[in-house]
DNA sequence: GTGAAAGCGCTAACAT
DNA sequence: ATGTTAGCGCTTTCAC
């Protein structure tokens, strides 16, 4: 049985098979009549047009290929949410990739992208990707690449990011004007932009405020693994930090619950705040201060930039990049004004 | 410039295209020398089959369609890795939709993968999904079909889902053997197979220990929303509930939230037991006692499944079903022993 | 208004 | 060991 072709409804209507294929796509050379005789047998008989096929002859398949470096992860499910929202509205197809933030596996992802011949590549850097010859070798194939959120500084392309200097700086401020004034900053490696972006937000926001920059209080912590490490040396400093700027609401979750068991009440002696505004930020004890990254709207923004690249709707000669703006969303973490 | 295609090569090298096409795929008929010749021309070319026509060809396109309710959802996105990895080992691709718990979005992603002509659709319904046809349609195009979790009752195929009864009925006993006696449960709508299995466990925990099933104390409440309005109500039963088994961890976290601000003490007024063993279990204070669904498993299991269906090394008749055991996780919302 | 024929890139009988 | 041919399902000139 299988599928029925447009051959198939030729043979039987006594017809040739371009006639029938005109007047599936309502071709204004066919008559009304045998246009609705071919649509109505067509219908009945469940026929689908073969999309290989098509894709085959037009050479474009209407896909859109999605590079993330982790899918357990409220930030780039939110984003990946917002992509395949905007590319169904569209009419695009989603193949689905994922890195683990392993280099080799993102790779491959390329790879795999490429031999699908999608019509363009979304991609969000893993964390462990130190070469660039993967994401060239997409341009070099003519396939489209917008890069969002960790963005491959070593590639020139469109990219979509969040504002994180200005999401950090406005965190940072209002820390200091709720009466805080030894801000810590629990970050990530400066090679990635975001993280750079924000602490040049965190410093930009002490400095205006006259506040003296200790590199004491700047460190790398950006898993659950380095806070149990870290948050505990923090709090042998003297005197003590009596705020903690996170990278992301998981190290602001265990950096205020080992700020608790220590004995600091939160936010009266200490401060936290996080930086995604994910689930995890209303359950914990108190309510997190956080940064929204307006995730979703993000995957909205670089599809619509992709698919305009790939339809040539976007004609900047350059490279375009999207700035997503942040939000501070103020809970129980922190001091009131 | 474009694609480099398999005649490109054979006219390079004076072959015919069937030649290159054998030499391609190490044809024993083939010369050493030539296989050479054109393999390192081929390399040296960057030549990439065009998968497109190949599927063509065979009309089999190594693709597999997902379907979830919801993504940006630590359960989900879990499953949803396990299926990445999996089917990337497998040499499969991923094409992926999002229903977004919504019965016509669900409807369109089944149209869009048939449309694909993926080899197989993996699938957990949508909560407001009550018509099948749309995933009759998948069987009787002859595509394979795995439900997995929230299982379709409508349509009988294959199915991977988690132990709910036991995961419920161990949790519910420890509970018990922990001292509470006046449980709670906080469900979700009986006609999903999930929770109606959990239901079953949380009574005959309970028959088991002779202790009475209070229709009061068993509630729908899958929900944040549902639990600021259910949770405060039952805090006002006499006696007051002295321990709640919830559906999932979110409702869990925001149980005990509401408990504790109402002033009672979390384990030792009333235990907390969640469902997932999500991120948000380990930073409510206290942590959150939980049943480990297994997600990443469940998605590798059914691919697999899948898979062996596609390639017909899976050649029962009938139905399979496959049972993901769950795990009980002991933190400190709920009393020791 | 409709049909015939060619071709998208590949593979696999069937020659030789 | 290699070449010829046909065809997967579709679209699109070019005829008539």
């Amino acid at each position: 049985m299988g599928q029925i072709t447009l051959k198939d409804i030729a043979k039987a209507l006594n017809l040739s098979p371009s006639t029938v294929s005109r007047a599936m796509q309502n071709h204004p050379a066919i008559s009304p009549g045998t246009r609705r005789i071919v649509q109505e047998y067509a219908e009945e008989h469940k026929y689908k047009p073969n999309t290989l096929a098509m894709q085959l002859r037009t050479n474009r398949n209407n896909t859109i290929g999605v590079i993330v470096p982790e899918i357990v992860h409220y930030f780039f499910s939110t984003v990946l949410s917002g992509i395949q929202q905007e590319a169904e509205n569209e009419g695009y197809n989603l193949l689905f990739c994922h890195s683990n933030e392993d280099y080799e596996r993102e790779v491959r992802s390329v790879k795999t992208l490429l031999d699908a011949r999608v019509c363009g590549i979304l991609a969000s850097q893993s964390k462990t990707t130190n070469h660039f010859q993967h994401f060239q070798e997409i341009i070099d194939n003519d396939v489209h690449l917008v890069f969002f959120d960790r963005i491959c500084t070593g590639i020139n392309t469109d990219k979509v990011v969040i504002d994180d200097y200005a999401g950090a700086l406005h965190a940072v401020d209002h820390l200091i004007q709720t009466g805080c004034s030894r801000i810590a900053f629990l970050g990530s490696s400066p090679s990635m932009p975001i993280a750079n972006n924000r602490r040049m937000g965190y410093e930009d926001a002490l400095r205006r405020h006259k506040l003296p920059i200790d590199k004491r209080l700047s460190r790398i912590c950006d898993t659950v693994e380095l806070a149990r490490a870290v948050v505990p040396e923090m709090l042998q400093l003297d005197p003590v930090p009596d705020a903690f700027f996170c990278i992301n609401d998981e190290v602001a979750a265990y950096a205020m619950q080992i700020a608790k068991s220590a004995g600091f009440r939160v936010p009266e002696d200490i401060s936290v705040c996080g930086f995604t505004n994910s689930y995890i930020t209303d359950v914990t004890d108190p309510t997190l201060t956080t940064v929204d990254q307006h995730g979703f709207e993000m995957g909205q923004v670089a599809v619509r930039l992709l698919i305009n690249r790939i339809t040539g709707k976007e004609t900047k000669q350059g490279v375009v990049s999207r700035l997503i703006k942040t939000e501070l969303v103020v809970k129980n973490s922190t001091r009131s004004l």
